[in-house]
DNA sequence: TGATATGTTATCTT
DNA sequence: CAAGATAACATATC
């Protein structure tokens, strides 16, 4: 789920809330959710709060960083101190694994308490996601692994020409590899594609230099919408911005999940088909 | 019941 | 050795 959109979203949602504020307390519920030492973090006040890619860095006064990656599943959910959940009448709604009402749930990992008496909590159902806490060389590990975000400058179609010549496969999975570019993942990807008019499983050096620039700006264009409309929440629900509200960008999906519709643009029924066990959406008439 | 799930990485295979 | 493909992680839903 959380793709950079996603992230942003939640970092800053983070920076309006949780910025000075010193951690009193943090309960670990799962151990695989939290590497490192709580102890170095206990104390300490939230300085600044960043996002590198899909990763949030969240620096402590005492220079150590807390980095968070929420993976498939995990929600990072900010609740003010003494904010009573409101007793509602009950309604037949279907209760999703992904509610953040009446938390802690079972599927919260950590929660962190400040000293103002609000809380964070970090929900994680499949346990794929982490927290942990590195001091600066760590951080710059992480720094090294990922290419460049497409809003660094460092994103050119010079670049992009480059990288994608050294390789013949599909674009769209040089797209998902956080080492060629950060940020980007499954759904923005397959968007990315179909605004650009480029087949998912055209080998990445056979683009054009128009294709490439094509795609560079398509790219652009959707996470900037992805971050204009808080993210997405898609059919499994699992995303929440860190007030608990669901993304909108889901509306404005054009192929992803859209299998069986039809194509927005010429009406074609938009074809879908795995790749590196992702589902992939296209157009096979507006894509090639 | 088997397929599906938006991320990453360890481990095979080519 | 390296690039690429695939399994694995853990859980729930349809």
């Amino acid at each position: 789920m959380p793709e950079l959109p996603e992230v942003e979203t939640i970092k800053k949602g983070l920076q309006k809330t949780i910025i000075n504020k010193r951690i009193s307390e943090i309960e670990v519920l799962k151990a695989k959710s939290f590497k490192g030492n709580q102890k170095a973090v206990i104390g300490n006040k939230i300085t600044t709060v960043d996002r590198i890619a899909k990763v949030l860095i969240l620096k402590l006064s005492s220079k150590k960083y807390l980095l968070i990656h929420l993976k498939m599943t995990g929600q990072l959910i900010y609740k003010s101190q003494g904010k009573k959940k409101k007793l509602k009448a009950k309604t037949k709604t279907k209760k999703s694994p992904y509610d953040i009402n009446g938390l802690p749930n079972k599927y919260s990992r950590a929660i962190f308490h400040f000293s103002d008496g609000s809380k964070l909590f970090f929900n994680d159902l499949r346990i794929f996601g982490w927290i942990k806490v590195v001091a600066k060389k760590g951080l710059l590990e992480i720094k090294n692994q990922f290419g460049p975000e497409p809003f660094d400058k460092e994103f050119t179609t010079k670049y992009l020409k480059e990288t994608f010549s050294k390789t013949s496969r599909a674009i769209k999975l040089a797209l998902l590899d956080q080492k060629k570019i950060a940020g980007v993942g499954n759904i923005y990807a397959n968007e990315a594609l179909f605004e650009a008019g480029i087949l998912p499983t055209k080998p990445a050096d056979k683009l054009t230099e128009l294709e490439i620039n094509k795609l560079r700006k398509a790219i652009i264009n959707v996470i900037k919408k992805g971050i204009k409309y808080s993210g997405s929440t898609a059919s499994d629900d699992a995303f929440r911005t860190i007030e608990g509200q669901r993304g909108r960008m889901q509306y404005h999906f054009k192929v992803y999940a859209r299998d069986k519709e039809k194509c927005l643009r010429c009406q074609k029924q938009i074809t879908r088909v795995k790749m590196g066990g992702r589902g992939t959406f296209y157009c096979s008439d507006c894509q090639n």
